[in-house]
DNA sequence: GCCGTTTTCGGCCCGACTGTTTTCAGTCG
């Protein structure tokens, strides 16, 4: 997202926010938070557009686009300003805290005059909250419990975390009597990057022993709420899970709804209510008569709607429903369109495997080839040489065809600040394929790594960049570049970029993708394996590329090898 | 504050659960 329309969705926000807790029109207040997410998902730079363009933006209408175009002349909105002056930043974030809302914000404010948490910790131990209206001893509870949990955690988990905890659970519950269907939904279900709680959906006509097993399972450090509908429970390492139970019959519409994503929700709910429908996690029904017209599959669902069926990854509200509405969703790329994975490791440097070890695995999952990509000599620690890489090749070449497979021998190399690469030309021509990362430097000047990531795409023998970014999420900032620029070079030279599937890394994520795929360049969804296990991994980097509206064509990995390696031949290497 | 193939006024997604009440407001997703 360029950096201006982050500002501006965070300034959107804010105020949102600021006008909650101040109360009077929730709808205004809805408003400014509807804008902020249509200013995120916005393709184009905000501070290069005008009034009229920026009141294009669905959700931005004259007012907003005023205070953008203020934002950008003054560097400061003066509205959000006066509101700043009269509500404490400490006020906002109290509302950070689960079970403490904007109205309750206010009123500890106004009436207690508390600005911050540490305040409020305070107020509670001095019970000075019993006095205010609608504060029990329940909610104070609550308070101190929320307080506690924001301070031990981000939030959110890593995708393959909250994976590996709803497949238990949904295997769990699948086996208890009476279950008719069930799968997880939500943010997982649409492959978000990192999810900040798990939605389990059932279906059964009595919910009780669904419930009852849900609260019993091992993983249950605290149940939060329980009732005939709905469960909501902790684990021992703070992710909440939520379990729903609905009538089989409304399998369809519960599945869409709990789904998501919130945005996508109220546009279908949008669209329900301007064919005179009603849309609810119970079905789809007729305003007027009450009665029930679909709610067995989210196929009928999205019918009745005037849609097709819209892949989960897609719901974002960034465009979905006009192209369903056209007739042009995009035939996603699947798990099963693979034909084979570009960047893995051995033993030979930092992956656990041995080569062979490697193949079996790879062979097991039906890839047609697979590149073995071991690390280049600059990363030192790795103490890769000319000659065991010379060495790997011909073991390469001996097992090619084993098990059916292709073997493409290749190398991950290293770029330096520069935006050389650890080996000369002459050397790099008798690999296969090379993937080339940052994996150094990474809090170089933007102008000095776009240099750097450009020079990489323009060497003839570079064919993919790895994790562009370098990202690890939770842990490690993602380079700043001028991405376009990127992306323009990465389609001149016919550069492919990688989509690792790494789940700390998931890099390029998915609104680069969404980006660079503008500029008409080509993707490899990468597992960058260091062991057999790793492979599957690269079912995160479909979900990431599916997010990012890939087809099969946009991918170079799912294209036959004769046509991937007339790919690999970069125009500029024949030339040479 | 935004928006329009019923509308330039009058709507705005909708339901579950909790806690504090005694019929409902606040929070959440």
């Amino acid at each position: 997202m360029p950096r201006a329309n982050e500002e501006v969705e965070a300034l959107l926000r804010e105020y949102a926010d600021l006008l909650a807790i101040t109360g009077g029109d929730a709808f205004k207040a809805r408003a400014y938070e509807k804008a902020a997410r249509a200013v995120a998902g916005h393709h184009d730079d905000l501070s290069k557009l005008d009034l009229k363009q920026l009141r294009a933006i669905p959700g931005v209408g004259r007012s907003i686009a005023d205070k953008i175009a203020e934002y950008f002349e003054r560097g400061s909105v003066a509205v959000v300003e006066e509101a700043r002056a009269r509500i404490p930043a400490g006020v906002r974030e109290l509302i950070e805290i689960p079970t403490l809302g904007p109205k309750k914000a206010m009123l500890l404010y106004r009436d207690l005059g508390i600005s911050s948490i540490e305040q409020l910790v305070d107020a509670i131990h001095d019970e000075r909250l019993r006095e205010l209206k609608g504060f029990g001893p329940k909610t104070e509870e609550n308070i101190l419990h929320g307080v506690e949990l924001l301070r031990q955690s981000g939030g959110r988990v890593l995708i393959d975390v909250a994976m590996e905890l709803a497949e238990e659970i949904v295997a769990r519950l699948s086996s208890v009597d009476g279950c008719v269907r069930c799968t997880y939904a939500g943010s997982l279900r649409r492959f978000r990057e990192t999810i900040g709680d798990v939605d389990i959906l059932a279906a059964a006509a009595d919910s009780a022993p669904l419930m009852a097993a849900f609260r019993e399972l091992a993983v249950v450090a605290e149940v939060i709420a329980s009732g005939e509908k709905k469960t909501s429970i902790r684990t021992g390492r703070g992710l909440q899970v939520d379990l729903r139970v609905v009538p089989p019959e409304s399998w369809g519409a519960a599945l869409q709804y709990f789904t998501g994503s919130q945005a996508h929700n109220i546009r279908t709910r949008e669209i329900a209510v301007r064919a005179k429908l009603k849309l609810s996690e119970y079905g789809l029904f007729d305003v007027e008569t009450g009665e029930l017209i679909v709610s067995r599959t989210e196929e009928e669902v999205y019918q009745r709607l005037g849609l097709p069926w819209i892949p989960p990854p897609l719901r974002e509200d960034r465009g979905e429903i006009e192209a369903a509405l056209r007739g042009e969703l995009p035939e996603l790329v699947r798990e099963q369109d693979l034909r084979g994975d570009l960047h893995t490791h051995t033993d030979l440097t930092d992956g656990i495997a041995p080569l062979e070890e490697m193949l079996d695995a790879a062979a097991a999952r039906g890839y047609a080839y697979y590149a073995i990509t071991d690390h280049a000599p600059n990363l030192f620690m790795q103490r890769m040489s000319d000659e065991k890489m010379l060495a790997q090749r011909e073991r390469v070449r001996a097992l090619d065809r084993r098990s059916g497979m292709r073997l493409l021998h290749g190398t991950e190399l290293n770029i330096d600040p520069d935006g050389g690469v650890d080996w000369p030309a002459q050397f790099l021509a008798g690999f296969d394929l090379c993937v080339a990362s940052v994996h150094s430097a990474f809090t170089q000047s933007r102008a000095d790594t776009t240099r750097r990531l450009v020079r990489a795409c323009e060497n003839p023998h570079v064919n993919i960049l790895g994790h562009l970014t370098g990202r690890q999420i939770g842990h490690r900032a993602p380079v700043d570049a001028d991405f376009d620029e990127v992306f323009r070079a990465c389609a001149r030279t016919g550069t492919a970029l990688e989509v690792n599937s790494f789940p700390d890394r998931l890099d390029v994520r998915d609104e680069h993708i969404l980006h660079a795929k503008r500029y008409g360049v080509k993707f490899a969804i990468d597992s960058d394996a260091h062991s057999t296990r790793d492979l599957a991994q690269i079912r995160y980097g479909v979900g990431t590329a599916q997010r990012g509206w890939l087809t099969p064509d946009d991918v170079i990995n799912t294209w036959p090898l004769t046509r991937l390696k007339k790919f690999l031949r970069k125009p500029s290497a024949r030339d040479a």
